[in-house]
DNA sequence: TTTAATTTTCAGTATTTACTGAAAAATAAG
DNA sequence: CTTATTTTTCAGTAAATACTGAAAATTAAA
């Protein structure tokens, strides 16, 4: 059986394109979301809204409100093409600089709101005296406690330059 | 306006328990499913399901169903208490035990997957000569060498009896 | 055994989340 | 300005996910 090479390209990337989003919906991200940023990702040039659509096979809806969303994460940019009218949308390709995208973004968007909520539940339960109240005090200042050194370690990390601290921090491990 | 401490620190604990479970959801977890362990983690003793149903006005297949998921993912576990017949759950309260527990979960049950996807579309775009073959490769690959590398990190990290490491890593990056 | 207590399952339903398509708004060319 | 192109918004709908409640299965006491 043999195939076009330019069929099993495409082939290989719809699959990855499909599984990826699959994969994408298991943490907290849409799966159109993750989809048009995997096409993004593979794609050697710029793309528009009218292209997404047809590769993804989803409305002009979707299409726009995932890229602004992808936009808004800076995971990818809009970028203006000379005598073209349309937007276009390339992703970053870096995978370190993704990263450090990301982590960033999380901790704004979700470790930071966490934290709050802790604080005010320990600022509150502070000058109740009961074992119970004792235990919940307690027990969320560990887990404050853990969030905020995570959130420390997280942040110096995705401010490093390239990803070679990563490999720094396996060796000093072993 | 006074109230009772009684009253007051029940007051906080559900708040405690709906803004976490209103956060976990963000992430991939299932809101029931982050009510109850906050429940259980916040609580002293170990609680029955029909304690789970009342606390949380939730059904009892509801509750048992992610009851059992939490006990699958290592976050609580089933005493028995003697001369009691009904199975009671207590969580894991040591804050780096749990981190450490979904950790491993997460990478079994998710960045696996992921490595297995991104393995094989390497491998079936390997013998493609176009540019845009070549470019999905080499994207695929950074990002593989990537997911590999934290996932190791993660694994040392894990593996470790305390949290003492974490205090360690922050040092050495300062 | 039989019976009572408890847990599990799952079909049906409710809720939440995501998507479509068309109309409105914005932008830029003529 | 006027018109054509492109982007954005959003009401209505579809799809995915979570939940209920009751029946079936399991477990253990009598």
């Amino acid at each position: 059986m043999s195939t076009k090479p330019e069929a099993e390209l495409r082939a290989i990337q719809d699959n990855f394109i499909g599984q990826w989003g699959a994969l994408g919906s298991q943490w907290g991200i849409n799966r159109t979301m993750a989809m048009i940023h995997s096409y993004l990702l593979i794609s050697t040039e710029p793309r528009t809204t009218d292209q997404v659509m047809e590769e993804l096979e989803i409305s002009r809806g979707n299409a726009n409100t995932n890229l602004r969303e992808l936009v808004g994460w800076g995971l990818i940019r809009n970028v203006v093409i000379k005598g073209q009218r349309k937007d276009f949308y390339e992703a970053e390709k870096d995978v370190w600089k993704i990263f450090c995208t990301v982590a960033r973004e999380r901790k704004r968007r979700e470790t930071e709101p966490a934290s709050q909520v802790l604080a005010d539940c320990i600022d509150r339960s502070k000058h109740l005296t009961s074992p119970e109240a004792k235990h919940l005090n307690k027990q969320l200042s560990e887990l404050n406690d853990f969030v905020q050194l995570a959130n420390k370690l997280m942040e110096k990390i995705a401010s490093k330059e390239d990803s070679a601290i990563a490999q720094k921090l396996l060796k000093l491990l072993s």
